[in-house]
DNA sequence: TCGACTTCTGACCGATCGGTCAGTACGATG
DNA sequence: CATCGTACTGACCGATCGGTCAGAAGTCGA
């Protein structure tokens, strides 16, 4: 692996873990046994460091929203087809994903803190077309931040934590769960 | 209102918006209209003032705490009673829960995030109790962090959100259903 | 052998951080 | 009037931050 993709590694694992703010370039050199002014050579600056650490999650995300309008006629509601699709992405950007769940209000204005904004809006708009009510809404963010939340803890807390496809089953049930209307069919 | 609660008040805002390590004395010394040496006059230190902001979120989690027992047994399951409760108090000090979820990976070893973790082993503790499933553990998780980073997402962005009773009305609901042991009854 | 290019480093910069300290303003108490 | 405690301030401190820069070391093709 080259240093370059073994710093963005590294960046990645510390930003999830301690946040962007909590980590200096210094660290993350340290990481990797290398000087800050490497990291520097390698990446303009910690915003574009960050940047790119991200940028293989967003453009996940990115084309799974491309494929979400084809997916959806399938149902009405939606489909398990995307919810496992959807799930199976978060599991596998989970620093990315921690990342920008929980650190997006300290990171307002930050470049890929923006996109994935505009990523999360481009979901909830076309979330929208199907999903009139602002309860089935509020559920699924419920669901979703949940989700999110706990694969950021996998990652920063080393509790025992379940085997990933236990999880990954759970998720994708009580997504689907929390997707439809609620009291009953 | 005495200098010290405007403080108090200022710092809980901020720490919450842009996070605890994003917040910097004299930017909350700005925020009131003070000095960066008046704050930390009446506090002895930024961990001090991250501490005395949440103590009136974590003693009232802790009184919950107290009072579960005697709630519990109402039903097996998480009794609706203590569901509205807990999401009372949530909302009550969302900023406080809010800074707790998004942050405590960031904080490890901060006192006031300390205690705050062994308030939520205290909760587990006693929801393992009577729900032995990594299951239904899971699916609790999801929904405290999902409800608990919406609260927080409210106070962060200026978006449209739905009004309190109808968000407290589907908080409940969804975390009852999510408490149960899912499929049906 | 000679540049040219990539990779990497240590020295250094200004800014900001949390925190200390001496001192000031002031109302209450004697 | 003198004294004391409370509230508050500006000057200052060492440390660390993100970032710049000149140059060293190694690898190429000409």
């Amino acid at each position: 692996m080259t240093t370059r993709d073994t710093i963005l590694q590294a960046a990645l694992e510390r930003f999830a873990r301690v946040g962007y703010l909590g980590s200096s370039i210094q660290q993350i050199a340290d990481d990797v046994g290398t000087s800050k002014s490497s990291v520097l050579y390698h990446f303009d600056s910690k915003e574009a460091l960050l940047e790119a650490a991200m940028a293989p999650a967003l453009d996940a995300m990115e084309s799974l929203i491309d494929a979400l309008p084809e997916l959806r006629h399938e149902h009405t509601a939606a489909a398990p087809g995307l919810v496992t699709r959807f799930v199976d992405t978060l599991m596998a950007h989970s620093a990315a994903i921690s990342i920008f769940i929980s650190q997006r209000g300290a990171l307002q204005g930050v470049p890929a803190i923006e996109r994935a904004n505009a990523i999360v809006d481009a979901i909830a708009r076309t979330l929208v077309l199907e999903a009139p009510t602002p309860r089935v809404l509020t559920r699924l963010s419920i669901g979703l931040a949940g989700v999110a939340f706990i694969l950021g803890d996998t990652l920063s807390t080393e509790h025992d934590h379940l085997d990933p496809h236990e999880m990954r089953a759970i998720f994708i049930e009580t997504l689907l769960e929390l997707s439809s209307t609620g009291e009953d069919a």
